[in-house]
DNA sequence: CTATTTACCTACTATGTCAATAGGTATATT
DNA sequence: AATATACCTATTGACATAGTAGGTAAATAG
C-alpha cells in the first residue's frame, strides 16, 4: 500500500507542475488547493527539497518550485524517495542481507516477476502523464 | 509490501500441494521443511481453514490438506485472504467510504491502473504455477 | 528598521500493524 | 492411558503511520 507520504508528495509536485511557471508557490496555497494539512506537508516537502526534486526559497514571495520539467520526473522515483524501495518483499531489496533460502525458494520468482512489473510501471509513468492538461 | 502472513500462507499451501496426496500432513512437518515457527504458522493456517482453503483434522494421523487441486487456487485469493484487499490505495478498496475528491483527483487513474495490473497478475497465477514440479 | 511572510527545524503523540511467543484445551488414534 | 495432533486466547516488543505543536531563520515590502 502506498502511504500518504508518497501520495501527497506526488500531488504536491503535480500541483507545482500545474501552477508554477518559474515562480515560487507558497506551501499554504498548495495545502489549501489539495485539502491537506500544511504542517504535514512541510515534513513531506522537506524530503523533496533534500533530494533536489524541488527547491524552496524563504521569505515573502518565496515558496517552492520544481527543479526539472514535469516529464523528467518519474512517479517511481518520487514514491521510492518517500517510501523507500518499491519492493514486494524484503528479500528483493537491494543491499539487504540475502535470504539463505533464496536458491531453493519456490515463491521468489513470483515476487521477482511482480517486482519488475511494478518497477516498470511506476518508472515509465512521468509526472507530466498525470496532469489533466498534458 | 506483502507481509509474512501472505507469504507463509502461500508456502504452506505449496508445501501441501507437493507433499500431500490425499493424506493429512502435520503442521510440524511443514514448519520444519519451511523453516518457520510452528506456533506462528498455527495462526496463519487457522485462517486458511476458516476460509475453506485447507481442511484440518485433529489427533494422531491428523494434520492439514488442500481442499481443491493446486491449479484451482489463485495466488491472489490467498494473499487477499491473509492480508486484506490487494489495493494500492485506500480509495480503491471496495466498500470503503469514497474519497470526496475522487472526481477531480488527478492521481486516482494512476492507482486504478496499477490496481488492475496487480489484480490481474496475482489472480492469473495459480498455486500450481509455483511448484517446481509442475 | 520594522512588520510580515515564508521556509525550515526539533520534538512529541496516538494509533495501529507486524511478527511473533506463551500457555493452555479439545480431539482423535494407538 | 499415552501420545500426537489441531485449535484457542492472550500478550509482547518493535516499528511505522499520520499527524500536531511550537518554535527559529531568512527574505521582502513598507
Amino acid at each position: 500500500m502506498i502511504s500518504t507520504r508518497g501520495r501527497y508528495a506526488i500531488r504536491v509536485m503535480l500541483d507545482l507542475a500545474e501552477h508554477s511557471f518559474g515562480e515560487y508557490i507558497p506551501l499554504k496555497d498548495i495545502a489549501e488547493r489539495q485539502g491537506i494539512s500544511k504542517k504535514y506537508l512541510e515534513i513531506i516537502v522537506k524530503d523533496l527539497v533534500s533530494a533536489g526534486f524541488v527547491s524552496g526559497v524563504s521569505g515573502k514571495g518565496g515558496g517552492y518550485r520544481l527543479c526539472r520539467n514535469a516529464d523528467e520526473y518519474s512517479v517511481g522515483e518520487i514514491i521510492e524517495l518517500m517510501e523507500g524501495p518499491l519492493a514486494a518483499v524484503a528479500c528483493l531489496i537491494d543491499g539487504a542481507e540475502p535470504c539463505p533460502r533464496a536458491a531453493e525458494c519456490e515463491t521468489l520468482p513470483l515476487w521477482s516477476e511482480y517486482d519488475k512489473l511494478t518497477h516498470d510501471f511506476f518508472y515509465s509513468k512521468k509526472l507530466s502523464d498525470l496532469a489533466s492538461s498534458k
